[in-house]
This record gives structure tokens, sequence and C-alpha cells, in this order.
DNA sequence: ATAAATTTTTTTAATATTAAACAGGAGCGA
DNA sequence: TCGCTCCTGTTTAATATTAAAAAAATTTAT
């Protein structure tokens, strides 16, 4: 006998599935662009927050993506490894160094940056605005 | 001058990161679960399916978790390797054999899978039935 | 029936990811 | 200052993940 779900239980299932396709789904064309330029989806998420955020530490990086910093540690030496950031001590803290994009990560990033949003925008089109609004106020209440 | 972001743009992507942190939210608590008895996501994701429909092909098992079969072979390995599955030849295919729960396998999910059906109930909880069937027709919509 | 195409699975190489331990700097109170 | 704790980042070991190539069985087309 296995486990017998309720309707609840049936419906929640379903529920992390539909969140689990949708992500993955919104993602297929960019993934594509990013293979075509040769990095990864983690290393694109730690250049588009140096793009858009400006030189950081790695904690800071982290933090954005949602990582772990052992993780990123791999991630951002990969990264220097290729030529797109540069890494310089932090001036102010002994303990850490202050990352940025090089000017071929910078390059890279406005060829690929506005294609990845445009890519997203295409993948919610079917979306109304209001629906997508709504739907990301009822994701927020989970915390 | 880095990239502007038009409203829409910046929509979606509030969008995707809603999306993200939902998903990982609802598997914060079972992640701890998995931990504890030694396997990881991806090892329950494959007993899981396991557990739900009964032997299976390693394609089988690939197409419901949304892996690559290269990834599957690994994870499998790994399963087996714990003796939580067990694999025979596919009689009818000589390309394929049938992977099915082990006793042990069998054991461990009846132990954890409604465990992890709580914590995704739980972690749901703050939404209504009604809040998640809708939000569920329009991530369907993405296709 | 034979050749061609497809399917199933594994393998390899590279990168990512996690957990856990660790090293060293920074900050703080006694 | 000393000692303690926290913070930052790296390392290690194990597993996961992807892409690409390959091997072998099956199916399809001619």
């Amino acid at each position: 006998m296995n486990f017998q779900f309720s309707e609840n239980e049936r419906l929640n299932g379903k529920f992390i599935i539909a969140l689990w396709r949708a992500y993955q789904f919104a993602h297929k064309k960019s993934m594509s662009l990013f293979r075509e330029n040769r990095i990864t989806m983690a290393q694109f998420m730690a250049l588009e927050v140096l793009y858009n955020k400006g030189e950081l530490s790695v904690q800071e990086i982290v933090s954005k993506v949602l990582s772990s910093s052992g993780n990123m540690t791999v991630v951002i030496k990969n990264l220097e490894r290729d030529g797109l950031v540069i890494r310089r001590l932090n001036p102010g803290d002994g303990r850490s160094s202050l990352i940025s994009l090089s000017s071929k990560g910078k390059l890279l990033m406005d060829k690929i940056f506005p294609l990845h949003i445009a890519n997203l925008c295409d993948a919610f089109k079917v979306l109304s605005d209001g629906e997508k609004e709504k739907m990301i106020n009822l994701l927020k209440k989970l915390k």
C-alpha cells in the first residue's frame, strides 16, 4: 500500500510542479543563448549582478543570487580564468576582494543581456501584466 | 551606460525571481529531511517516481523528473550502491533495464514521503486552494 | 531482408553544487 | 591588549548536471 493523497496534498503537488516547469520554460531560450556564448547559467547569474550593480564582494554576489560562498568561489575562478571578471583586493577589509566586470565581460553582457531580457518577455507574453502582478503578490506571501 | 529596463521588462524580471524564490522556499524544510536521511534531492526525486509509479526504465524516470539520461545514470548508480533501488534486465528490450525500489528503499520512502508532503502543505498553507488553482492554470499557459 | 534511422543507455570531461572544515582578518568587550 | 566571536573566503570530498560522443539494440523504410 503506497501513500494515499488527500485532495489538498494533490493540489500542492501540482502547484510545486507547475512552479518548477514555469521556471524551466522561462529559461529555455536563454540556455541556448548562454551555450552559444560559452558561458553557463551560473556564470551568467554572477555576471548579471555585476553588470547591474557594479563592483561587489563575493559575499554580496552570493546574497544576490541565492548561492553559497563555496560555490561562488568556483564560478568566479572560472570567470576570472576566462577573462570576464577582474579581482582586486578590498582596501577596507583584508579578508575580501572586490570583483568587477572586465571590458571583455562588459562587452559580452552588452550583447547578451538585452537578448536574455527579450527571451524572458517572450516566454511570459501569454500572461497579462495584471496576471503577473497578482501572482507575484501571492508568491511573496510564501516566506 | 548599462541596459535600461522598460516597465514590462522590470515586471518580468520580478516574476522570474518570484517563481524561483517560491520554489526554493517550498523545498527548504524537506532539504533538511533529505539530509538527515542521507539522500540528495536528485535521489529523492528518482525514488519518489519509483514509489508512486512502480518499476520504470531509466528513460521513463528521466521524462518524469525533467532530467537528462546521462545525469540519471549517475543518480541511479549511487542509489544502487546504497541498496535503495534494484536493477533488472528488461525482458522486452535489450537496451534498457528496469529500476525498482528495494525493500530498504520502500521502507525509507514509507517514512519520509508523507513527511515531505506535509512539508509542502505547510509551506503553501498561506495560500487558499482557489489561489493555488488559479496560479496553476495561469502557469500552464506557459508552453 | 538489408540499410538507415532512431532509441536507450553509458561514458567522458568540464562545471556546478552542497556540506563541512578550515584559515585568517575584523570587531568587540573585559 | 587579550581573548572571544563573527565574518569572509577558500578548500575538500562527494554528488549532480550538462554537452557531446559513443555503443548497442530496436524500429523503420525501401
